[in-house]
DNA sequence: CCCATTTTGGAATATTAATTCCATATAGCC
DNA sequence: GGCTATATGGAATTAATATTCCAAAATGGG
């Protein structure tokens, strides 16, 4: 009776269900095709979504996805869907539902340690949306933005934040300099009054850094930065200083609402220097 | 007679839901709060599972987890589901004109971005659960914890997130080597046999990294790596490859899953070669 | 250009899931 | 220890979704 299908099996996972599609693609008639490379490019759609949904998506009827479920193996959209949510449930470490709300940390493995990291990063990401009040952000964005140059400067850490503000600056048409640690004296003697620098850092706040921040505000720029605790020296130069808390696991931390911060931070100030 | 919920209305994204759940979850009776308990560790499994299945992994009757629902402020799980189901959903705007396509979200002023940005990275988190599998993290980690020696490389977007994992790795006395742009030539001299590469890349994919990914192979490196499309061309030559799909605000992400996808991978390969 | 075959999309049906209801259990108070 | 208010879980109802069916359209061969 089963006639449908040009194979004989299910598809046993996402590998066999890709390479299953690439070898059929090809051979489908037009709708059936449509379906097989919208899928091809929106897999993790399947877990989350409805047969009229990718249809659609698809632009093609409900039952013509139907069929090219069948097409490719198996019994219906179902059997493919149950597959792509395994994916996700799979994630899920290997306790019981009973052990599950009494002890979800304690599980080892790195599974069980991305878990921590991830919770640790929402986190970081609500004390952010607490700690920083929108107008002091909008204040420092727009001090920046009427710089004729930003310059960047951040150590250890640091460095990640910094240089990734530096190659979005980049990106958007902003004049920046990062000043690493290498050759930070050299790239120094490019700043000039009315200039603005951004330093980061935490504790324990590198002097490297603090020194920058010193000497960039005695030839006349104007200072702003990021920190995580109070008491960071920063606090007597700078013209405006924001804080991201963030969470740790096991005294690591993954510097996610500084990520955020200071991406948000480069964005608006792109969009200010366009705005004027 | 709406007497259950103690806010009026539903949470209209992630960043709200989660405040709504830590603010109640003490207050609840027992059974709800097993909902509330197991539900905020596992954020990523409402999209991808019924009422049922959340029910009986948190343990309580598919009426109660309904209950709960009502309880944060959803009329129902499947207003809870769309919420979540959105972030899979979403698909990419335009890039182009990234700038353009802000200006809605820049009216709040750069605090409404930031709320943008926060939420996004909760939705990055989320879908880093989802994709992730410990098992194949855990593989990576072991055969990365084997290697005497760590090469990392990472150009443009791609650069801060391995300066991140070379600083973290170096504070855990795991020998690692940071190919940046400069100098790539000289510092793949020091490759050898049986050392292990980590390579991150994202769409469009850095020619110099692809290059340097491939070299390290035929030098007889074990490649792994981290990306954000399937169609990666590290997928041909690495033994694991990692993925971190990056929620966008108008067209810019923030780099919050692949961040902490690699913090936690460092500390776990660290983890690892102390074990041993 | 006509016929046979395949492909397609909408409408009908079957399944499954979400939601509500209500009887029972539990906890708090007098 | 009885009484009230609240919480709970199973069963009934309702809504949504997957799946099938069939008539119409398109395609290809002669």
């Amino acid at each position: 009776m089963n006639e449908t299908s040009a194979c004989d099996s299910a598809p046993a996972n996402v590998t066999e269900t890709i390479e299953r599609l690439d070898a059929l693609t090809e051979a489908l008639p037009k709708r059936l095709r449509q379906c097989a490379e919208f899928t091809r490019r929106h897999l993790h759609l399947i877990a989350v979504s409805t047969v009229s949904e990718m249809a659609r998506a698809s632009g093609v009827a409900p039952s013509v996805y139907m069929r090219f479920c069948q097409a490719i193996g198996f019994s219906g959209y179902s059997e493919m869907q149950a597959l792509f949510r395994l994916q996700h449930t799979a994630f899920r470490p290997a306790y019981g539902e009973r052990l599950a709300t009494l002890r979800p940390e304690l599980e080892g493995g790195a599974g069980g340690l991305l878990a921590e990291f991830a919770e640790s990063g929402h986190k970081s990401l609500l004390s952010l949306a607490n700690s920083v009040t929108s107008g002091r952000l909008e204040q420092i964005a727009r001090d920046m933005a009427h710089a004729p140059m930003l310059h960047l400067v951040g150590m250890r850490r640091a460095f990640a934040v910094v240089s990734n503000m530096y190659y979005m600056l980049g990106k958007l048409d902003v004049p920046a300099v990062l000043h690493s640690d290498i050759g930070k004296l050299d790239s120094l003697s490019t700043l000039a009054p009315g200039h603005a620098m951004f330093a980061v850092t935490y504790a324990p706040f590198s002097e490297e850094t603090i020194t920058v921040a010193y000497a960039a505000k005695a030839r006349g720029a104007k200072v702003f930065g990021l920190t995580d605790a109070e008491d960071c020296p920063l606090a007597d130069i700078t013209e405006g200083l924001l804080f991201a808390r963030e969470h740790e696991v096991g005294g690591f931390r993954a510097l996610v609402g500084s990520i955020t911060l200071t991406t948000a931070l480069a964005v608006t100030v792109a969009a200010m220097r366009d705005g004027n």
